[in-house]
DNA sequence: TAAGCTAATATTGTCAACAATCGGACGACG
DNA sequence: CGTCGTCCGATTGTTGACAATATTAGCTTA
């Protein structure tokens, strides 16, 4: 299971950094609703703090996208839409599949080993569970990011797991999208970790960018169904409602 | 000529905003060098604020990752090195890649037709100038600048122009990148027109890749040859080997 | 009655002072 | 002579109060 809160390695140690993960887990974890005003006085007092190192955690939460600041104005958590959530997924094929090919290049065979024992235990997990809880146990994401991790590109890192991930896990906990996928995703995984013990780059990323143009795909007629007309309400998007300003 | 600024369209409201720009500005044009400490005090003092705006303005700089802090120590402004340039070229080729292919799907007519113009435009102050200005015009930026926010990905275009495009101008000015590259850049800036012309999404793609991935083998040259280890590489040597893809 | 303006209120942006922490210098000890 | 511990100065983190701005409620007027 991935930390995804291990930004620094150790956990913040100033009162913004704790505030932030504090913020950021909640907001992820839909404790605080889509769409929802930050109000830095009631927060400030909830989390027994002044509104210094708040102001701040709200800023690196906007320097995430999780947040969206109007001048004057204030903060609201965002609002997940359907076209954000198909836009992320291309910007994931671009960027983990260049994660691919770079793992393939640079990965150690103790890695890959590693890679292989962690496929195992999935299978072991997912055949329990009879694949409905793939994803949802966060397995899926755990892997792309081991692949991530593998790339060595620091940059790519941070821009993955710092920012674009915990936004994926937030689109999960709100649209709940555990799919008829699962056992598919988990043997394209296979695949991938092949591609990669061969040290072919090429077929990797390859690989990489179907597994999650897949997944795009399958969200997208996902919604489609759900919503066969534009006026569809799906919980996250009701709640993104609320509050918000009236569609021009 | 791209506006690096319009962060929200209108220029900053703030007191923040408008010295979150003009450090952002000053560290991307080496007006304050790579690893200069940043001291609060006395850059609100400079500034005639007070440090709160500052470290709110600072707070952002490191979200662009345009400056590095250490809890209780202080924000240094980041040291270019090699890798994280070639690494960045990396995050292009995936990113623009994408973009490219985008922008073939979705660009209108008129739009392509505007590619078109600047292209000319550039082609005028190429030839008068001999090619060596491409780069250092900017133009070369601005021409990528305008495929990606031809993409219509506001996620993908944020990313690349608000971040990574700033981090790209800071290289350049500090490295003086200003390179025998720039004919046959703007001559795969015209292929990569065509094909978008041709609505051949695999196509864009694949030649823009081509492009950064040649930039980066370019660059990377130089700096093998900078390096006192290796033998130095003649011009012509280092331009039989632009644009060559790696042999599969 | 509805639209427009004004004033009150609450929220955000900014400031200056206080507390906590780090880096470096000096001196003591092995 | 080198290394460790301690102290001091400076910088950062935090706080509460002040000023500026947007929202809202109420009032006036057509």
């Amino acid at each position: 299971m991935p930390d995804f809160n291990d930004q620094l390695g150790r956990e913040g140690v100033t009162l913004a950094d704790r505030v932030f993960a504090r913020l950021r887990k909640a907001i992820v974890e839909g404790e605080i609703p889509s769409g929802t005003k930050i109000s830095e006085p009631e927060l400030a007092g909830e989390y027994g703090i002044s509104r210094g190192p708040l102001r701040d955690a709200i800023g690196r939460l906007e320097a995430c996208h999780l947040v969206e600041r109007r001048p004057n104005v204030g903060a609201r958590v965002v609002s997940l839409s359907q076209e954000d959530l198909l836009e992320l997924y291309l910007l994931r094929e671009a960027l983990e599949g260049m994660a691919a090919r770079l793992a393939a290049q640079r990965m150690s065979g103790r890695d890959v080993d590693e890679l292989r024992r962690l496929l195992r235990q999935h299978q072991e997990r997912a055949e329990l569970q009879e694949g409905i809880a793939y994803f949802q146990t966060e397995g899926d994401l755990d892997f792309h990011y081991r692949i991530i991790k593998a790339s060595g590109n620091v940059r790519l890192i941070r821009l993955l797991c710092d920012d674009l991930y915990h936004l994926m896990r937030m689109y999960r906990f709100q649209f709940g999208m555990a799919s008829s996928r699962a056992l598919i995703a988990f043997r394209e995984h296979g695949h991938i970790v092949e591609a990669i013990a061969d040290r072919d780059p090429e077929m990797a990323e390859l690989i990489m960018r179907r597994h999650i143009r897949s997944s795009r795909i399958n969200v997208e007629l996902l919604f489609d169904d759900k919503a066969p007309k534009g006026a569809r309400a799906t919980p996250a998007i009701r709640a993104a409602n609320i509050g918000a300003a009236p569609p021009p």
